[in-house]
DNA sequence: AGGAGTTTGTGAACGTGGGAACAAACCGAG
DNA sequence: CTCGGTTTGTTCCCACGTTCACAAACTCCT
């Protein structure tokens, strides 16, 4: 789902760089994306004082099957004892540092409203490897207003946020007219990942990741899964066909049957 | 993505059915995962008085390839005119009576704190397909208040708002520690839709469709890609070898070499 | 030490998704 | 009516992701 132009360690030349060491490249986009729910879960283990887990247990914890855990955690190398099992302090560091959250990562929030407003208090963001290092907003009435122990700010200072504070990573909290401008700004200013609320899709140049979170698109996917529970059960179409626009044009020209 | 048992239209069996329409069953999850941007597309099209486009128009406006664009609404039928492009209102219908959002769909938000207030404001939920028929919290002090013009009920309301409002659609944004007894409440009262903004793991039973918004892992999957881009031009390694745990075990016996 | 039991890591088979390329179909001009 | 230009719908092929199944490797018990 990330707007990369080309995957990094594609698998076109499988006889380059004999030093390749396993986990150095070309770990599946799809392992990339279960990789944190395996760490949150391991977390959660580690926290209730448990030293060791097999794959089963650990998958059951994070939602998957045993094999695909296998085989993702392959892809980092062998963690793993045989017989045994991970241990779960060792394996917790080990996809931490893959992931790149044994320390934190600066971020701002642009765009301070209802949702910026829930994302400055969200408290899971300083515990899981990221600090926010700032507030924005580009409406001077909010500008000054504390939200969560940080001054929102004026949109200009990004320039020096990203130049000052090495913050590399944006989250777009704004309206969606608003935010391809900002999105604009923030990858002019040296921005190499944004995580977008706003209903729109983005465009950035090459180099730059987008990631999406779309409230309503995550309803109208499981407005049309229930919409198939109940056509499966009730065999009632709802689609009134008062309201159908007409199809344009189709005249067909009923050139079979001759 | 989303954690059903077994996909409905399996085309496990090519000759069943010989009055299998084509937008009958079977569309692809990562079609169905598109539908909504291009609905959204096509709104925005419609917005500016645009009455037809191109597949090469369309599929710039929703961020994908036209190739990919063509095959996904030829799994809803011929609803384009070769030569001319699609009628920018008949699509938007045709897609939106797939995706059953011709009409309202009445959804609960459970948990009223920082994230559900943002929800209950948001304004994109009553535009596209869904209506907020109530917010729901367990916490007596919260129940009474008001936000975006509904009151907050008690959570024990929701079986009489599954069967007397037919509401199939539930969003979980409480606590991560409440979230799996939440869902199981609401599981048992009759929703079978879930939208989980919990940071956690979320077990259901068959026919219950779970799908998550997740901002850490969202965060943590840039994270991965930006320590790579980081890497390619510094070749620093960030990790610190003092705080690495120790590998457990692994005496290896060093059993070969003799 | 040796064997039984357990669990990881991985090779292979299978299904899904993406993209290029092309035939079919439509429009407009002459 | 015919021809050239345009755009869709579809087919084919390849890459990716998932799952099965099993050898390798480890522990524990005798």
């Amino acid at each position: 789902m990330t707007s990369r132009g080309k995957r990094f360690g594609a698998p076109h030349d499988g006889a380059s760089r004999p030093t390749a060491d396993k986990s150095e490249r070309g770990i599946p986009e799809a392992t990339v994306a279960r990789l944190p729910v395996y760490l949150r879960a391991l977390v959660t283990l580690s926290d209730r004082g448990i030293a060791t887990c097999s794959s089963e247990e650990l998958a059951t914890a994070a939602g998957v099957n045993s094999a695909k855990l296998r085989k993702d955690l392959s892809y980092l190398g062998s963690y793993g004892t045989r017989g045994v099992g991970y241990d779960v302090e060792y394996l917790r560091y080990q996809i931490a540092r893959e992931i790149g959250v044994t320390q934190d990562w600066p971020v701002v929030i642009v765009g301070i409203g209802n949702l910026g407003h829930a994302l400055a208090n969200y408290s899971g963001f300083s515990s899981r490897g990221f600090r926010i290092a700032a507030l924005l907003d580009a409406d001077p009435g909010r500008q000054g207003e504390v939200v969560g122990d940080l001054p929102i700010l004026a949109f200009d200072r990004i320039e020096e946020l990203v130049a000052e504070h090495g913050v590399a990573i944006g989250v777009i909290a704004t309206p969606a007219p608003a935010a391809q401008a900002v999105c604009d700004r923030l990858v002019a200013a040296g921005i190499t990942s944004i995580l977008n609320f706003a209903p729109t899709v983005l465009a950035v140049p090459e180099g730059v990741d987008v990631r999406k979170v779309d409230l309503s698109i995550e309803l109208q996917i499981l407005a049309y899964h229930e919409q198939r529970k109940a056509g499966l059960l009730d065999r009632i179409d709802p689609g009134l066909p008062d309201t159908t626009p007409a199809m344009p044009g189709k005249t067909t020209t009923a050139k079979a049957v001759g």
